[in-house]
DNA sequence: TTGAGTGTGTTATATTGTAACAGTCACAGA
DNA sequence: TCTGTGACTGTTACAATATAACACACTCAA
């Protein structure tokens, strides 16, 4: 049913079902809930690696979830956030998936014009050299947006073709 | 009338006048209009360093601009962005005055929790390594936003205190 | 058995942003 | 002098994004 968009190679399923059993393992670890919409909410949002609007979750989800209304969709982006399953893409006010969801997090989003796909990177010397500059400015950092648009890899060179 | 906000010992008024000294002059240069409208709104920007929101900006230009309209004020701010005289704040959806428009323009916002403020950094290296990394990737560079939240030095010592 | 915590349902509304078309004005070229 | 073109603004309507507030259900522990 889901398609495969992030290369022409890869088998979009497992990255699916890798990020879902991430999830639901974290979950119980940590003591939390991966109730039904949530669970659904986040399969939604992995159907591909582009960032998803949350009223196109809105309607996505209605099939399987007659009584969402707007506050659903918002409770398990929040829930999921939280517990870093998921990225809010705050340019394009969207989420996607987060590919990481079990490591250190602190991450750069490249996100394609084109095909609007996003990818993630942890970028460690990017992170190192932005809280070095923070620490020049006396700041002490809770969080970090870094969001690079563009054209990716894939688009740019079939663009030359 | 406008109140100093970005620290205890700085004249604001010499921030706004050097900040619409600069843009008139740039708009001359490239042959851009700085309209009545779009300077007033670049003036009230500048009110203070915190980021501004659109409609926050709408109520304060209407004993100006009696008819303003939402579209009033999405029409100046796209202008002041498109000549780099402000920067949107994604992660706000708020918009703040640019401290170098005259400059190569590649800045990372340090964005206080406690008072709002927005600095405003260069941070060529940090830019260099993003741009590094995003080469890694193959991905070509159209625009960035990197945005750092947490507590400035000043609300940090406060908070010490 | 009851009360606290968590998750969801539901309604309403707030906030942010855009589309589309009309009117005005200045200025260049016929 | 006309006239048409481009840039800017006025105006109406609406789309898209997000939150508040209160009610209900369910679980689990005291």
């Amino acid at each position: 049913m889901t398609t495969a968009t992030f290369a022409p190679e890869h088998d979009h399923q497992q990255c699916v079902s890798k990020a879902l059993g991430t999830a639901e393992h974290l979950c119980l670890l940590r003591g939390v809930q991966l109730t039904p919409i949530r669970h659904q909410v986040l399969e939604l949002i992995w159907s591909s690696h582009k960032a998803v609007k949350a009223y196109d979750l809105l309607d996505l989800i209605k099939p399987l979830q007659q009584a969402a209304k707007p506050a659903t969709i918002y409770r398990a982006l929040d829930f999921l956030i939280e517990q870093g399953l998921i990225h809010r893409v705050e340019s394009l006010n969207a989420f996607v998936g987060c590919r990481c969801s079990d490591q250190q997090h602190e991450q750069l989003l490249l996100i394609c014009s084109q095909c609007q796909e996003v990818e993630e990177r942890s970028a460690a010397d990017v992170m190192k050299t932005l809280a070095q500059e923070a620490e020049q400015a006396g700041f002490v950092i809770h969080s970090k947006a870094v969001e690079i648009h563009g054209v990716c890899g894939k688009c740019a060179s079939k663009v030359q073709s």
